[in-house]
DNA sequence: GCATTCACTCTACACGTGTTGAGCGAGGTG
DNA sequence: CACCTCGCTCAACACGTGTAGAGTGAATGC
């Protein structure tokens, strides 16, 4: 709250700031394919500023990436929805850059998949004991299959659903018998 | 059948259906950003053949993206999943360099789209009442994202699952009640 | 058997990339 | 005010890319 005019320091690391929000923004729009010197410019900025701030663009990469969320005790199965963000109108940055880059990028597939198979294991405590480890599985990947179709794919289908139906409709597969 | 030696003609479409091939491997195993060169390499041929076959990168990139199935008349709902092979262990070559590249590449992703749109439509027909197109749409979108939770991300729940098991599971969500 | 075609390879170019090190000039310090 | 610090820009590099055009030698047709 107090708006002393910034120190040296405090502008460098807002920079930084500016630069890693830059660059979620263009891996979460191009994925790991973004330039360097793209992310530059978004933060208005000299691409060599940004190697001196990340080291490597796999580096800023790494970070850009990295889940928001470790939420760590919540209720479980209603909440898987707004996670992958089903219903959500626009994600948050580093997890639009993670999914963007999901499929070309091995770093983001592993650290897609290990977000995944936690959200699963949580998910599949709180389910009907029958199946439910596969359940969970297929539950968590259908959520990330409709996030993909709505929030990259423009399906129009989805676009205009309301997000609780979305939701309510999900979480009444939870229970579903094989 | 008839095994004459093979005509000139035959032979330069021979190396040209090599080249579509060894495309489809590549643009299936790095996206849109797998290289002319890794292409020409692994169909055994200079990387100036390729261009010479099909004019450019965009145009093969196009082609070798092209989904395979125009199946007509089929009956739907159970077919679904293994039209986006959910029991299906391996992809087709096409269809897994369309989902590789799809959220890196407009084309590819427009071409998922049609493809979403067209068999929601066609599930919906068969689905009671409610909802339907909004609950096809998520159907569909389910098994996308499962396909590729199986065959991208590698998740383990999914890797020595029973196809059938998850083809009946996303089955009875056909019929689910909002 | 010879001339021609043509499927294919070789060489080259222009360009965009990630990355580096030198240099500049405003901010801090005495 | 003079000096130094250091956040930042500039200029340059080595490299991989898509693509174009000339060249080559074996299959073809007369």
């Amino acid at each position: 709250m107090a708006d002393h005019t910034p120190t040296r320091a405090e502008r460098r690391e807002a920079t930084a700031r500016r630069i890693l929000e830059a660059a979620q923004h263009e891996f979460g729009a191009h994925g790991d394919g973004a330039t360097i010197r793209s992310i530059a410019r978004r933060a208005g900025v000299d691409p060599s500023l940004v190697l001196q701030h990340y080291g490597s663009k796999q580096a800023l990469f790494s970070l850009a990436v990295r889940p928001v969320s470790d939420l760590e005790g919540e209720d479980v199965p209603a909440h898987l929805a707004e996670v992958l963000d089903v219903r959500l109108r626009e994600l948050p940055a580093s997890t639009k850059a993670l999914m963007r880059s999901m499929l070309t990028s091995a770093e983001a597939a592993e650290a897609m998949s290990v977000y995944l198979r936690e959200r699963a294991a949580r998910l599949a405590e709180a389910m009907p004991d029958d199946h439910a480890e596969l359940r969970a599985a297929l539950v968590v990947s259908s959520i990330m299959g409709i996030t993909i179709a709505r929030h990259f794919l423009d399906l129009p289908a989805l676009e205009d659903a309301d997000g609780d139906d979305v939701a309510a409709l999900v979480d009444s597969w939870t229970s579903t018998a094989p």
